[in-house]
DNA sequence: ATAATTTCTTGACTTAAGTCAAGGAATTTC
DNA sequence: GAAATTCCTTGACTTAAGTCAAGAAATTAT
């Protein structure tokens, strides 16, 4: 846990989660922020057609419910653990009361949201691509240490990934075995090695 | 203007940018926020082939570059004024200086920075469906005020708006005279009147 | 107002992506 | 550890979207 955790930690209630139980619906009123401790949530819109679409992935050290904490609003998303999982809730107004008698904690959910928005305008800069292969790679490249080599380990099912890619499996899968057949990645099961990112980046090129 | 303008206007330095004028490049240090008075600001990106993929347009009270303040970043891209305009610039240091003076003012950030993510959100929702077809409607329907009927005026060239959508201007323009035909909307140059913004909603379904 | 430029639309064609269906791989359950 | 379920891949085919090219419409400039 890092400093702001230590200040804010007294406020936090220890919630623990078995698989698969809901921490909250959509359209149920925002009322406090989630900090996973251990486990793994997933976080999901119901799309136009009742079916499931995954928004992202929560693991130890991350953080649910920021943005909705400070605008009046109900969760625009389900939460749900995948494993049991144990998370600290912090109440909205609590926090709030400790905003006002610690500045610097202020400081840090600026700089949280912040940095959120910036990983939510590279997801928008991926989407915007024309073609799936270009997200996808754009997709790899965005969630890859950035060496030369590296490896980026799928935390979800591939249908997830392509609904995140705005595609299919199917299509997600030809695509892989496609820039595979090219000689950039490696796909094993649901590790993908990148064999040179730099090669990589110049596909978006063509 | 509102409170938080009262608040640190005194901090904001009066800049005035002639069309086509830069604001600032990408990769620049981000060094303050902006706060558009008067006139129309373009922010876009470069995209790998070099072409420019427009992000946003801003209006007389739009902020800019709220996020990159409070994460120690580059800009990850351009700001340029479309007409003449009128632009409060605000310095970083002034801007924490404020803060930790009135904490309150770091509400109003908290406020909309949070704001910011939602809109970035429904910006990945609407990327996300799998169909121009779609991504346009629902660009329609997050755009219109939804009411019964009613009409989006399109602030952009559509050349702009294919962008946004992922797609190109012919499949736009093709797109837009097909739900136009199925008796949805009615295209009358930069202004979509929709006919029945539940009806249109449906077509979300198929 | 006319000319020049830019933006938008349409058509014919190609390519990419989606659908449906089937089989294989990997998990999970018992 | 076998059976069942879920997930992933592949193939044949259809549909949606992109490309190129030409012309119309709308802006902007003169």
């Amino acid at each position: 846990m890092i400093n702001i955790e230590r200040a804010i930690e007294d406020i936090g209630r220890l919630k623990k989660y078995q698989k698969d139980e809901l921490l909250f619906s959509a359209q149920q009123k925002a009322d406090g922020l989630y900090y996973v401790q251990s486990g793994e949530i997933r976080v999901f819109k119901m799309d136009e057609q009742g079916r499931e679409v995954e928004v992202v992935r929560l693991e130890a050290g991350d953080f649910l419910g920021e943005a909705i904490l400070f605008v009046s609003a109900v969760f625009p998303f389900f939460a749900q653990a995948v494993k049991d999982s144990q998370v600290l809730f912090f109440d909205k107004n609590r926090i709030f009361k400790k905003i006002d008698e610690e500045p610097s904690i202020a400081k840090f959910f600026l700089n949280l949201l912040a940095r959120k928005c910036l990983i939510l305008n590279r997801r928008i800069e991926t989407l915007g691509l024309q073609t799936v292969k270009k997200r996808l790679i754009k997709y790899l490249l965005l969630n890859c240490s950035g060496e030369k080599q590296c490896t980026v380990e799928l935390r979800t099912k591939k249908v997830e990934l392509a609904k995140i890619l705005g595609t299919i499996s199917e299509t997600l899968s030809r695509n892989l075995k496609q820039i595979q057949d090219e000689g950039f990645i490696e796909v094993e099961g649901n590790k993908i090695h990148i064999k040179d990112c730099s090669k990589l980046r110049l596909e978006l090129l063509s």
